[in-house]
DNA sequence: CGGCTGATGATCT
DNA sequence: GATCATCAGCCGG
């Protein structure tokens, strides 16, 4: 998978679920940046994040959506039949379906050997950025901390928020 | 299309 | 008991 969309959530940030301190929902949070910090929400889905900060400081990137490279058949296997092939992965819900991404992976390390980590790329042109704000907030809402890949079209979200 | 809403359960106050 | 970093389904244009 390449990701092309995301939402940061810093320190301090009244929207972030470290907001209020450390629990035991949001531990993962103030691991070592490169840490997943997953949660369950709204009674059916699982978000994929990873830590954003060092030790003992609670930040998190959220990853909303990406762009399949490989796989497809297995994301589709995961998803269910009676997705479109362009969701599969686009919406963080989703994107942890498709991904196996469940409870288990919260505060896996994603920088060192298993069955999920991230990778960096070198890419001949850098992708062209735009930033929004983040989706489906009351707090903090007008923060823009959102960051997408400009004009790709797996990216999740209202159209009104591409335009950036 | 775009906008609205109900489902659903863990978490925290 | 309220809140919620979502989604699918439904409705109107």
């Amino acid at each position: 998978m390449r990701i092309i969309e995301t939402e940061a959530y810093l320190v301090g940030d009244a929207a972030s679920h470290a907001f209020r301190g450390r629990t035991a929902r949001n531990a993962a949070m103030y691991l070592e940046r490169g840490h997943a910090y997953v949660y369950f929400i709204y009674g059916n889905h699982y978000c994929l994040n990873v830590a954003s900060e060092g030790v003992g400081v609670g930040a998190a990137v959220l990853i909303r959506a990406a762009e399949p490279v490989l796989g497809l058949q297995t994301l589709r296997r995961r998803s269910g039949s009676g997705i479109a092939e362009r969701d599969l992965v686009r919406g963080p819900g989703r994107l942890a379906r498709a991904l196996a991404v469940g409870r288990a992976f919260d505060g896996a390390d994603l920088c060192a050997p298993g069955p999920l980590w991230l990778a960096t790329r070198s890419v001949e042109r850098a992708p062209e950025l735009g930033a929004s704000v983040r989706i489906g907030l009351t707090k903090n809402a007008a923060a823009e901390l959102r960051y997408f890949e400009r004009g790709n079209p797996l990216v999740s979200g209202p159209k009104r928020l591409a335009a950036n």
